[in-house]
DNA sequence: GATTTTCTTGACCGAACGGTCATCTACTCA
DNA sequence: TGAGTAGATGACCGTTCGGTCAAGAAAATC
């Protein structure tokens, strides 16, 4: 079921970009509009507001990743723990790569979009709730089969799985700061040091 | 030699709130006029640009967390292991007031700002840059002076000061993801499990 | 072939954006 | 008393904002 046409698409593609190197409020709908060759009134046949636009946006990336790096970076095949690494190296090398490209870091468009707009609209924090909470069990699965393999001494995977992912974002965070990818380099491996023990019963 | 009047201040007070709850883009500089009860020209005789207003803010917040809740976490008197289980404390509760009053996490306006806007203006990256150089610099002493105590095995305590500053970063984010403080709470004190050993000579 | 639905066009809306400016007031200092 | 300066006023600038709408073109459906 292929659409008629790939203006629809257009407009999320050229919205992906920008959203991510500057951010939601700073792009308006009138730039994205030229850039995909549309006309306004096209651009609301497709999406009833801004805020729709962002939500495909969203679910553009969270497709880019899970059917890329974090499917290559949860392979089943690979020891659990070394899932924990090969993300960390994907994001690396992303971020790298944005940054050979573009000339600047942009982070992670997730992180970026939460700090920018949960306070004002709870249907976009609701959808990178999700995200991240989606994010988060990936992280805890592997916890878990480490724990059931005996190569980790066993914790709380549910808490310790979301310090993982708080850490990760903190670290691109603090890199975007410095416009440097290279601190994911740095400060990344150190995310298998966190550790959230078991509440005692 | 105190000023004549207010004027400025009340811009400053009336900015703070307002970036802090929504973001940059989204706060108008009428809207904080009007809150100031100021006229624009008056505005723009004590500020070159919106994100000259932009530093000032940033500098009256570094200037509240360094004589309020990290003066007292930092304080030398304390063991210094202490101190970072202080300023999670006092983060926690610092995000829980807001919520109470607020009705919404708002998170940390550094990390706020830095997503939003450090890829659009590199002077505002550069001021924001400095203010997690400092942190990382109150991180870094403390654990110097652990390891210097004996109560911390040696370890790069610059990098792991750094991953500390990351970690907190990140967990605020989720929270706010979540609109809830009590994250805080329960990822917090993992922040001293993480550790970055030395780089063998 | 006729009708309905999907898509596109481009003008238009009021409101807000960051920023400027000439003018006026009030205070300082000589 | 007079000059200079710091501050306040409010109208004004061009531009962009998110969003609407009536009309037409194209495609799918019957």
């Amino acid at each position: 079921m292929i659409p008629a046409t790939d203006t629809r698409s257009r407009i999320v593609t050229a919205a992906k970009t920008r959203f991510h190197s500057r951010s939601y409020a700073n792009v308006g709908i009138q730039e994205i509009c030229e850039s995909a060759g549309v006309q306004k009134g096209s651009f609301y046949h497709f999406f009833a507001s801004k805020r729709d636009l962002a939500l495909a946006v969203i679910d553009e990336f969270a497709d880019d990743w899970a059917n890329g790096f974090v499917a290559e970076a949860f392979d089943p095949a690979l020891p659990p723990l070394e899932r924990i690494d090969y993300l960390i190296d994907a994001a690396y090398f992303w971020q790298k790569s944005i940054k050979e490209v573009h000339g600047r870091m942009l982070g992670c468009i997730f992180g970026n979009l939460t700090l920018e707009v949960s306070t004002q609209d709870d249907i976009l924090r609701a959808k990178l709730l999700a995200i991240f909470s989606a994010a988060q069990s990936r992280f805890k699965d592997a916890l878990d089969q480490a724990v059931a393999d005996g190569t980790l001494a066993p914790l709380d995977t549910a808490l310790t799985a979301e310090a993982m992912l708080a850490y990760l974002e903190g670290v691109i965070l603090l890199a975007k700061s410095q416009n440097d990818p290279e601190l994911l380099y740095r400060l990344g491996p150190a995310i298998k040091t966190l550790r959230i023990e078991q509440a005692s019963a």
